[in-house]
Parts: structure tokens; C-alpha cells; sequence
DNA sequence: TTAGGGTTTG
């Protein structure tokens, strides 16, 4: 059946038919028979409709629901979450809000997946039976009841000093109740209204559990019988006898759950109409001001709120508790590591979280040690205004990186402070879902239904996650320019996460480019020995010139028997040009010949190379032939000129034997004249950057991949230089600024190489190419 | 009675 509508909570309790019971969700267990139960609860957490693949597509929708009694608000588990399956999934998404009530009955109970993550509930409902049916009760505020017109509030601007008044305020300042100089524990905070006056706030209260529960700046307290008093020119609000505290969370549309430890308290829709108002109010007040800090956002010497879970706690002495804790984001730097023996750590296992850089340690002194003490892991917490350190480990050399340590000094000045928050509260929301995603991370997880599992990883309706680790998931998510050829089975990652992992390792990421050196395209063109591994820049003309005329002044020709010599005098007088064939040759076609040549200027034997295949600059030295400086090339062909390693050749060459080569290539030169061949090579730096952070890539082993182009080919050849050339317009247009660059998909190698004896992590782009157009 | 905010030992 669809979902059912109603107009009031109260009418929900007529829907229960005479054979349901209704069933306080605390007492439900696996074993409890569901089959004359119901709940009623309100709707704190409302999923998405997703279609699970594993099921052929069955539809599902996950909703977290909270009991509303405040009678059994002290009971554990009052929380539970609902899998709703097919259409009920459907109707329950197009007609329940986040913050309705619902009835819910002819459910199933199965075993929660997550309880160990969200300690919700140890058991979930589960709505697929035919029967399943869900009634709502709309969060809408109705007109005021005159029955609840019992408490009136006073402005904080019409205090006046002597008189006992009840308050409605926003908090702007608070600290955890501490043990004052007398018998009791204090609380102080300051409040704030529409009048703008802000007024401070004393609680003195022999029971911790009983001060108000105020987990961050922007919640909205309701203060019951409390005494104005003039001090230092201000009026101040202390508690007296028969008061109460009622706090609110103050994020506007969040459902309205009141907090209190109060055995019984008043609160109706004129309370809900307050919040509403001071909500409203506080948005456009800029009161709440960097709350949502994430470990993945934590910056050296920073103070700051911080929530997150406690995996596990060890005494260090007797003045310090360590507590290991994560928000499920990765910090940018190297967080500390603490050692401590595993027999002396109470709770889980954290290496697999400390590898990636998940797990803060906590350093608890003084005064907050006495929470700390009592806190089991599991928990969920928040740190007030924590100290975040950069400190060196023992034995760390001066040059190594300080990693981050988080630090709870005593005192309370600015709040400092910690405290627990229960697992049910909206606070927590975004903390869950982000948890959620490290599922995997889990090894104690019991999952019992793996097609049940894909329902966990759905983000929440209406909740914004910070610090996303996928940044411009929508803008980078169209095709990209270049494409991996690789089989690496891996996710893309982001940057920051390249730069936070382990060399050596192949990933995946989409980036764009930032910068590339050379910008003098022709200077990426590098000659490299594949021997030695010297890798040199290619000559530029004018140094080789320099040689060709050095040579040629005053030379006389050479006489070799081998060789077949025809000479020319140049127009410059003194310098005589001589060409040199072996006596084998004389007689074929030019293109079967090596011709050497000596006395030619540069640009002479560029002009005669476009004819002859191979020519072989020489020089005369007491009429023997011998090799130029390997600073020029030792072959020119055609348009390409080839060049020798000066350390990994031969010194010079002597008889050299022409037989049994029927096709001269550069190789069988280089072989015949005892020349170690340099290669061309593209090197390229590129400097890459995705929104978490900028990475230095060479494009190197694979640049004649990534180009489709080869380097000796582009050597000679100006049209595809040119290409090159486009290609770099494209990935980084002139004048464009880095947004309107086209986003890349890269594959990436990250590898350690010896600098000085020390390990340097070098990236490269392997395995990717340029999409063709 | 007590507190009445305003950054640090580790």
C-alpha cells in the first residue's frame, strides 16, 4: 500500500490498529517478533531511491528515523535505520520529508550492517513485505495552542537585574562544565537574540550529566527560571532552584529534537516556532563561522572544532591520554605517528588508517583528562578548539618533513575543550556519510548481505559533504583529451592523494596543466645515451657551424686507399672541399653510398644532404681521415642529423670495412664508424593540478606515445614540430587561465630516484596518449 | 559559594 498521509502526530496514534502494539525502538531485538509491533518515530535521514544491480534492479531507499518520546530519550538505541524496498521506496521518497513522523508497521527485523559504524541500532526494519505500511505525520508547524501559552520569554534586551526569567537564546560562546572553586561544576556560554545583546550565562551544577548539552556555537538554548543580575555593568543570568535547560540545534530546516537531561520538561509548537525564528535569525548573522573544519582542511598551528570518532585510546602517563580519531578525510600533511604497545591501546587496529593518513593522534593533558578517561572507542566526539602542531619525530633529521599532532592543552580559554555526542544526533550526519564511503577500510565489518551493502554507500538526500575528496566531479566529468592505455586496474585518485601515497606505484588521475617547461617547444627535443644515460640538449646551429668552419680552415684533404677522393676548391680561398668514397661504392647510386665529406661548411653540407642519403662530416689530421667532434653530428640524412655519445664512442675510426652492408642506415654508420648513437627523446615537464593540489609529471619514456609522433622524425621535420606544438596549445591555450583548460586523464608512475643519497619521489606520465581528433 | 570567555609545558 502507498504511503498514508495524515494531519497530526495524534492522528498517527488512531492508524495503529487494535492488533499492532506499538513498540518502544530501544526494545527492539532479532529475536523480537515483528509481527504485531509498530514504530513510531520521526525522520532525521532520508537516502536517495537507488536501483541495486545485484537485486535486477529492485528499487531501495534507506531512511534513518529517530524516537520522538522524550520519556525514552535516556534509553539506548532510539535510533534505527528503515530499508524501504520497490514502490514503497518510491511513494515513501516522493511523500516523507526529513523531520516528518511516521508510523511504521508490518515490518521485518534483520541485522544492521553498520552498527559497528553507526551504533545506531543493532538491528534494522525492513519494508518489503506487501503489507509493509507507513503512515506521515508532515513537520509542519501548526497555529499556537492557548494551553501552551505557559512560558513567557523575555528579550535579552529587557533583562532587568533581580528577576527570575525564562529565555530563549543563540549560543555564541560556551564552555564544557568545569569543576568551579566551590562544590559544584560550572558552565558558562554566552547568548544572543534578535535584539542583538549579548548576555552571559551561569550554570552551577553538583551533576555533570545534568548541565546543558550545547555541542557547537549556533545551538539554540532555552533557559528556564533563571536570576538576572547586574554585574560590571551588564546583566548576567545565573540558574536557580527548579531550573532547566533546553538546547536545539541550529541548522536552519534540521528537525527540531530537543536535548535535555531533564526527567520532564515542557515543550510544544510554540518552542518549535522559537527555534525556527532564532534560526532564521542566526543564519543571517554570521554567528557560526568556520565550524565544519575536516582533518583533510587542518592547516599547522591552526585552533580549531573538530568531529570526528575515536578508534582507540592509550594512557601515556599519568598526566596524558592519547586519542587516536578520524572524520574519514585525508590530512594534506604526514600526520604524527605515536607508538604505543598494542597490549596498552584500547581499541581497533588502526594501521590500515594510519597508512593512509586517516588517523589524528590526540594529546589530552590536565584538566580534560577526566573526560577523556571515560570516553570508549566507537564514540563519536568533538574537540574544542584544539591545537593542531607540527612536531618532529625522535630521530628525525633537520630536513625531514614535521608531521601534524593535535594537542588538548589545559585549560578552557576559547572553549578548549572535549566532549562525547550522542550517535542519534543531525550533528553527526555528514560525519556518518563520510565515514561510510571508508567501508572497505573496515576488516571487522560483518556484512550479511552483500546486495544490501550498495545501499550504504548512497550519500544522504540533503546533506552537503565537506572536503569531497572528488573535486569538480561535475565540471571534469566529460570526455577527456587524452585517454590511458595501460590495463592498470585502478580508481582515479586525486593529487593530494598521489602525493600522500607510497611509492613506487602506477595511478590514475584527471588533471589539468598548469604549466610546461620548455616553453621553447624545440629545446623538449633532448639527445639521450641509452649506455651511459647522459642525456644532453640538441646543438643549436650556430656551435655546429662553428665546428664545420673550424674544420674546413686550412684542411688538406686526406688521403685514405680505401677511399675514392674527388676535390673542389671553395670561393674562400685556402679551404678546399673534398668528397670521399669507399672504392666498394664507386659506382652505385648515390642513395647506396657513403659519402664523406670534408671542408664543408654547415649550411654547404645541409644543402647537399637533401640529395645524399648519408653524409659523413670528416677532417684530415696528418692525412689520415678522422671524425668531427661528436659535438656536431657525425651523419646527416636527408633532413636528419644524427649525433654520437662523445663519452661512449670509439676515439676515431680506422680501416673502416665497408663489405656485406647492402642498406646504409644510421646504424650501420654509427657501427662503421665505432659512434655510440644518441636517441632522441621528448622530455617535457608538466606541472598538473586538480583543485587538491599540484603535482610536477615528466612526460619522458612514453612521450613518443603520448604525442604519436616520433622524436627523430620531429628532429627533421617542421610540420610536426608544428604539431607538437598544437597539441601543447590545446592542453594549455595561450593566455587561458587554468579553468578553461581542458581537463586530462593521466596515468601516472610514481617512483623513487637517489639525489644525494637521499630517495626523491619523481612522478612521470606513462601509458597515455593524446585522443586523436 | 562557585564565575563573570579571550590561546600553549607536554
Amino acid at each position: 500500500m502507498p504511503v498514508e498521509k495524515v494531519n497530526n502526530s495524534s492522528d498517527l496514534d488512531t492508524k495503529v490498529p487494535s492488533c499492532l502494539q506499538l513498540t518502544s525502538i530501544g526494545q527492539l531485538t532479532l529475536t523480537s517478533d515483528p509481527s504485531h509491533r509498530c514504530v513510531k518515530a520521526r525522520v532525521l535521514r532520508k537516502g536517495p531511491v537507488i536501483s541495486c544491480a545485484q537485486r535486477d534492479g529492485l528499487e531501495m531507499l534507506r531512511a534513518e528515523i529517530r524516537e520522538e518520546d522524550p520519556l525514552q530519550s535516556t534509553t539506548e538505541h532510539t535510533s534505527i535505520n528503515v530499508i524501504f524496498f520497490d514502490t514503497l521506496a518510491k511513494d515513501f521518497s516522493q511523500s516523507v520529508k526529513q523531520g516528518d513522523i511516521v508510523l511504521l508497521a508490518n515490518f521485518t527485523i534483520s541485522k544492521s550492517p553498520t552498527f559497528l559504524r553507526d551504533k545506531l541500532h543493532p538491528c534494522q526494519l525492513e519494508m518489503d513485505n506487501k503489507d509493509a505500511c507507513v503512515y506521515v505525520c508532515p513537520s509542519a508547524i501548526p497555529g499556537p495552542s492557548s494551553s501552551e501559552a505557559k512560558y513567557v520569554y523575555v528579550p535579552l534586551n529587557k533583562l532587568k537585574s533581580k528577576t527570575l526569567v525564562n529565555v530563549y537564546g543563540v549560543v555564541t560562546f560556551f564552555k564544557q562544565p568545569f569543576p568551579s572553586k566551590g562544590s559544584d561544576y560550572c558552565t558558562t556560554l554566552k547568548i544572543t537574540d534578535q535584539s542583538d545583546v549579548k548576555v552571559i550565562c551561569t550554570i552551577f551544577c553538583k551533576k555533570l550529566e545534568d548541565h546543558p548539552l550545547i555541542f557547537r556555537v549556533g545551538d539554540i538554548i532555552r533557559l528556564h527560571r533563571f536570576k538576572a543580575e547586574a554585574f560590571r555593568d551588564s546583566i548576567t543570568l545565573i540558574n536557580t532552584f527548579g531550573w532547566s535547560t533546553v538546547t536545539f540545534n541550529g541548522i536552519i530546516d534540521s528537525p527540531i529534537v530537543p536535548r535535555t537531561s531533564s526527567k520532564s520538561f515542557f515543550y510544544g509548537e510554540a518552542d518549535k516556532r522559537r527555534v525556527q525564528e532564532l534560526r532564521q535569525w542566526a543564519a543571517n548573522q554570521s554567528l557560526c563561522s568556520d565550524l565544519n573544519t575536516s582533518l583533510s582542511s587542518v592547516q599547522p598551528h591552526m585552533y580549531f572544532d573538530f568531529t570526528c570518532q575515536l578508534l582507540a585510546k592509550a594512557v601515556m602517563h599519568s598526566g596524558c591520554i592519547l586519542l587516536k580519531v578520524w572524520d574519514g578525510t585525508r590530512c594534506q600533511l604526514p600526520l604524527l605517528q605515536v607508538a604505543v604497545p598494542p597490549d596498552e591501546l584500547e581499541g581497533e587496529c588502526t594501521l590500515a588508517k594510519d597508512k593512509m593518513n586517516l588517523t589524528a593522534n590526540v594529546l589530552v593533558y590536565d584538566n580534560h583528562l577526566e573526560v577523556a578517561r571515560d570516553l570508549k572507542p566507537g564514540a563519536f566526539l568533538r574537540f574544542y578548539n584544539l591545537r593542531a602542531l607540527l612536531q618532529k619525530v625522535p630521530g628525525q633529521l633537520p630536513d625531514q618533513p614535521e608531521h601534524l599532532g593535535f594537542h588538548l592543552h589545559g585549560g578552557t580559554v576559547y572553549g578548549r575543550g572535549l566532549r562525547s555526542l550522542p550517535a542519534e544526533t543531525p550533528d553527526l550526519l555528514s560525519l556518518k556519510s563520510v565515514l561510510e564511503k571508508h567501508v572497505d577500510l573496515d576488516e571487522h565489518e560483518e556484512v550479511n548481505d552483500g546486495t544490501l551493502l550498495e545501499i550504504w554507500y548512497t550519500p544522504p538526500e540533503s546533506i552537503v559533504l565537506p572536503n569531497d575528496e572528488n573535486p569538480g566531479a561535475e565540471e571534469n566529468a566529460g570526455p577527456a583529451y587524452t585517454v590511458q592505455t595501460c590495463e592498470h586496474n585502478t580508481q582515479r585518485i586525486t593529487l593530494a592523494q598521489v602525493k600522500r601515497s607510497t611509492p613506487p606505484l602506477s595511478c590514475h588521475v584527471r588533471a589539468r596543466v598548469k604549466k610546461y617547461l620548455p616553453q621553447q617547444l624545440y629545446q623538449c627535443l633532448k639527445l639521450f645515451c641509452s649506455k651511459c644515460k647522459t642525456m644532453k640538449d640538441v646543438p643549436d646551429d650556430s656551435a655546429v657551424a662553428n665546428i664545420f668552419l673550424e674544420s674546413a680552415r686550412d684542411n688538406q684533404p686526406c688521403d685514405e686507399q680505401w677511399a675514392a677522393t674527388s676535390s673542389a676548391n671553395s670561393r674562400e680561398p685556402g679551404r678546399t672541399i673534398s668528397m670521399h668514397v669507399s672504392k666498394d661504392m664507386v659506382g652505385k647510386s648515390s642513395h647506396m653510398q657513403l659519402i664523406f665529406i670534408e671542408g664543408m661548411t654547415l649550411d654547404e653540407i645541409s644543402v647537399l644532404s637533401r640529395d645524399h642519403k648519408n653524409l659523413v662530416p670528416v677532417r684530415s689530421e696528418n692525412s689520415k681521415m678522422t671524425r668531427m667532434d661528436l659535438t656536431a653530428p657525425f651523419l646527416f640524412s636527408g633532413k636528419k642529423r644524427y649525433y654520437g655519445c662523445k663519452q661512449c664512442s670509439r676515439n676515431t675510426f680506422e680501416n673502416p670495412v665497408f663489405t656485406g652492408v647492402e642498406t646504409w642506415d644510421e646504424q650501420a654508420v654509427a657501427a662503421v664508424l665505432g659512434v655510440q648513437m644518441m636517441q632522441y627523446r621528448f622530455l617535457i615537464q608538466f606541472e598538473l593540478d586538480d583543485v587538491t593540489d599540484t603535482i610536477e609529471a615528466l612526460l619522458w619514456e612514453d612521450a613518443e606515445r603520448f604525442f604519436h609522433i616520433s622524436a627523430v622524425d620531429a628532429s627533421g621535420c617542421q610540420d610536426l614540430q608544428d604539431r607538437i606544438q598544437t597539441i601543447m596549445d590545446t592542453i594549455q591555450p595561450p593566455e587561458s587561465s587554468l579553468e578553461e583548460r581542458p581537463w586530462m586523464d593521466f596515468c601516472l608512475s610514481v617512483y623513487t630516484v637517489k639525489d644525494n643519497d637521499r630517495n626523491k619521489v619523481c612522478y612521470q606520465i606513462t601509458n597515455t596518449e593524446i585522443v586523436k581528433q
